[in-house]
DNA sequence: CTCAAATACGGCTTAGAACAGGGGTAAAGA
DNA sequence: TCTTTACCCCTGTTCTAAGCCGTATTTGAG
């Protein structure tokens, strides 16, 4: 499992999508103005989206993306794995021969790891995310300063 | 926080370090041929974890690296944040202001990912990994077995 | 004491991925 | 027919991953 920005730009644009869920399709370039994501790289994204069953798209005017599931069947790992296409960690490349030395010694190391983030991440799906966007938004305040000061050290420095 | 090739190859070349404790400095060279890493990347990333502080180097002939504390007391997260500097994954650049439209979002998304997964890896020390590394190869075959099966799915999707 | 080998250290260079911009084509509605 | 949108491809820029080479420093041999 590949964690970097690519990942966090589709999330971020699915996440826009669900909350939007059932006012018709919504277009690219509304997506890149609210999230400030280069329109050309949505587009990129969004091909891949729709290729892995993600997203379904409507041409033409009044045209653009809708969820192809409800947005508790899509989860954050599903849309991490459809623009992230997978690298492999270990030396061996997966299930194959490296037993040798001590099978190069860190797979159990990353594939538990890996094991780890994915269930994680598969566990949280995008109506989860929309709800608590909404309960954020009721008691914002209160909420917003308590989580920034707690997470004040961890955030800036990872 | 970043999850890379970069951040594994510095974990897998520490551990080579931490099972090699105690026995005087470890050539890089060492390193480059046992865990199949090349020499001037190694050189790279022992630069950074020099100057973190998680490793001191020996120079000349019999020189090499060692662990600057107890294999106990580093931890994995350390060790990718040594070599992995971060890169901020919201737009809001951290902590500063975006509390304008809906706090670009997925601000709350991703710290609370992080600090998962930053909380997982910190807890991972050095000397885990060592021990569990031991202990593998004591009953190898029948753990190997069982794992590779059930691990099949996830590991070569992932 | 000198020289050569081993090793860390650092700067420079290349390959590829992430990201962004543009152009053209196809569909669908006004 | 014209506009709006997705869709596709080609190009360019920037950044990271990875590799290469030169230099400094220490040790050991002669």
């Amino acid at each position: 499992m590949r964690l970097t920005t690519k990942g966090r730009f589709a999330v971020t644009a699915m996440l826009d999508l669900a909350m939007r869920d059932g006012h018709g399709p919504v277009t690219l370039s509304g997506i890149s103005e609210r999230q400030k994501i280069s329109l050309s790289y949505l587009e990129q994204l969004f091909g891949k989206l729709r290729r892995n069953a993600l997203v379904e798209s409507v041409r033409g005017p009044g045209g653009g993306y809708c969820l192809a599931r409800g947005s508790a069947e899509i989860s954050v790992a599903q849309i991490i794995r459809a623009v992230d296409e997978p690298v492999e960690a270990t030396q061996c490349g997966g299930l194959s021969n490296c037993l040798d030395d001590h099978r190069c010694m860190t797979h159990d190391l990353w594939t538990g790891l890996n094991k780890h983030i994915y269930e994680y991440l598969e566990a949280v799906s995008l109506a989860n995310l929309v709800a608590s966007q909404n309960t954020q938004t009721t008691d914002k305040i209160s909420i917003i300063k308590d989580k920034r000061i707690s997470n004040a050290a961890a955030t800036s420095s990872i």
